[in-house]
DNA sequence: GTCGAATTTGACTTTTACGTAAATGTCGTG
DNA sequence: CACGACATTTACGTAAAAGTCAAATTCGAC
């Protein structure tokens, strides 16, 4: 595992720009380390990308990737704390339970969009 | 199955603004009659409407639901046509795949942190 | 050390997806 | 027919999430 990697590599890695790097950064999602005045994103950086890039990508916003990146931080010490962060988890699940009810709502009715599309090839004497 | 739905329905029954139903008529996404000026929004628009917002919960864009909204459209009757629309179903398939191993991946590091958060309460002599 | 490529900061711009306000139209009820 | 409750159109506004550009630093290869 590699100690530190550049802000340019990371932007291959994961196809985004450096832009958008440095903004995560100014919204305190990830907190590159310095040498100079240039960033150091180790693995510990790298793997938090990736978890907001996933938030992206199923449709969460900065903001609500920030409460789920949260709660993989220090789990708190005191009891109050704790049970208060078992119940945000409990919200966070709720919400991705729903959206994998779209998901596999939204598959289902391509799949039958394209059982239509092969009916019709059928029909029109094509050998699928 | 009611006829028609008033403007105002939609919005109670999905919680959106009527904004928000003119805004999707004018990208195309739902079309609509209409009574005068007033629009009368047919079971088949409520649908579409769902279909629209199931979209949305997953983070596609406006552009991204229109093209999958096309695909529920007619199949098309040309064969070419027809083999387009399956490769183009198949690539959106793979979106929504790419989407549930996001999904998945997020709610196992959920869970690991709920997990963590309970064996921190029992650490502390809780009764759970 | 120096030269070019990479990096940084900062300011301004753009796109998406609506929100909001103003002026006007429509319809059912008393 | 007048009133209130919705609807509509037009136009401008806005927040989020970057993109773009310029000017100044800084790094690393020679």
């Amino acid at each position: 595992m590699r100690e530190f990697y550049t802000i340019t590599e990371l932007t291959r890695e994961f196809d985004v720009s450096t832009r958008t790097l440095r903004f995560y950064e100014d919204e305190g999602l990830i907190n590159p380390v310095r040498r100079g005045r240039t960033r150091l994103f180790r693995p510990a950086d790298r793997h938090l990308l990736k978890q907001i890039l996933r938030g992206k990508r199923l449709g969460f916003s900065i903001n609500e990737i920030r409460e789920i990146i949260q709660i993989y931080r220090e789990p708190p010490g005191v009891v109050g704390q704790l049970k208060l962060m078992i119940q945000r988890i409990e919200e966070k699940r709720e919400e991705l339970r729903q959206k994998r009810r779209d998901l596999e709502e939204t598959l289902s009715e391509l799949d039958q969009a394209e059982e239509s599309c092969v009916e019709r090839l059928v029909e029109l004497g094509v050998t699928t």
